[in-house]
DNA sequence: CTTCGTTTCAAACAGCCGTTTGACAGATTC
DNA sequence: GAATCTGTCAAACGGCTGTTTGAAACGAAG
């Protein structure tokens, strides 16, 4: 038994797998599961068409597998949402933390930018593996989210308030990811460009923290205990 | 001459060309353009495959006559951003009118939601019919916004602030119809069932409102006329 | 009826796709 | 050295793809 079979695994005779995982997760990124050739992949590998055979079974276990080992840091890592570092913060500043991970995690060229490309791709267009990635890594972050955005409203909120609060939130930052192209032809520049980061960062963190604040001041003087949902207006389809 | 060769031209001849682009409109939101196979596009329309070839020349072309033909009245139409009817409403009113119409047109049924699925499409993997797309329907709607934005606010905010507000107004919108696969296995039901549509709406106005109030004032009371940009921090690696 | 332009059709074409095959080289074990 | 296992390789196999072909159906004009 050369390999151990359960971790590691870079034994030398696997070095092949390994840059067949490189590969595939720049290529399913670039080009999308279906227009990715298994052939352009082994050739960025620098490997036989028939290794993803050997090593992975099929095209469709090679991007599962993708999917689950370029995974960023799922929880416990340093991407952990509710590490030792951040779990005393204020929620004020675990919010801003959140927007500048998630930020930085969206920009780096490196193969976390094949994950999050891939995810947006998943988003689009959803494959079986996007079932295993929303429980085992989306839905954690999800529900830590939910509760720094609690901590800074108060009580007072149901939860489908805050979830629609915590959804203004990510939808901010989601948005220079998955509608770059047609910012880039907006405006003739690349929004993600590191001088813009900081810019970002700061905007979406005091435009969500100025609603927030707002919403939940607006909530307190309003209605202290009275009720808990908004009035229902009476006829729905002319709002004013 | 049996068509007008100008416009029109449903002369009964012509049936085949529009069931060729109303099935190609269809297959194309549901499957992308590359998954999409002539075939199936052919069978829906009940017609044969040398169809495409003859009405339209080949796929790409057929592609780019559905991204034409089924766009939803850039200019002039009913959801034109600087009709009569909105012309004269306080800003707050087109701002939340704005939000209305943008969110039904991502929930419509009909062949408009094929368009703007198409859409999120072009956004994760452009074609070239996206430069089109944007210079003659996107840009006249953001530009129009971003004017509604600035009468909100007030002076004393530079065109990039106005913009990141306008796009963080614009991405809480298109989150739902980006995201809508995974928000479906995140809460396991329809973010944009009809009966939450409503809710929707006052949600991303009252946060994006608050938070566009909220920071006007804050530039208002803070320094009357004093700078136009935020004081750029000495170290912005370290934003708190 | 004949002629002509338009539109449809079944069939075939050439090319790329994912996958499999069987041979082959190297290392390990007996 | 023989046997066995692991990993790699060129080549081929079906199958599906977009596109083309040449004939046929159709209606209108002569």
């Amino acid at each position: 038994m050369t390999r151990s079979a359960t971790h590691e695994s870079t034994t030398a005779t696997a070095a092949t797998r390994t840059q067949l995982l490189a590969a595939a997760a720049e290529i399913f990124a670039e080009r999308g599961f279906r227009n990715a050739t298994v052939r352009e992949i082994c050739r960025h590998a620098n490997a036989n068409v028939a290794a993803i055979s050997y090593h992975f079974g099929d095209k469709n276990a090679l991007y599962a597998a993708v999917l689950r080992e370029t995974a960023p840091a799922p929880a416990g890592g340093p991407h952990a949402p509710d590490s030792q570092a951040t779990r005393t913060l204020p929620p004020e500043k675990k919010f801003r933390l959140f927007i500048r991970e998630f930020l930085k995690r969206m920009t780096e060229k490196g193969p976390n930018c094949h994950h999050s490309r891939i995810m947006a791709r998943e988003m689009i267009e959803p494959t079986q593996a996007l079932d295993d990635l929303v429980n085992e890594f989306i839905r954690p972050q999800h529900l830590w989210f939910q509760d720094v955005v609690r901590d800074i409203t108060g009580p007072g909120f149901s939860a489908e308030e805050i979830r629609l609060m915590a959804n203004s939130v990510v939808s901010q930052i989601l948005f220079y990811k998955h509608c770059g192209a047609v910012i880039e032809r907006l405006q003739h520049r690349d929004p993600f460009a590191p001088e813009r980061l900081h810019q970002l960062e700061r905007h979406i963190t005091e435009f969500s923290l100025a609603a927030i604040h707002s919403l939940s001041a607006a909530r307190r003087t309003a209605k202290p205990t009275r009720r808990r949902t908004p009035p229902k207006p009476t006829q729905a389809s002319t709002p004013r």
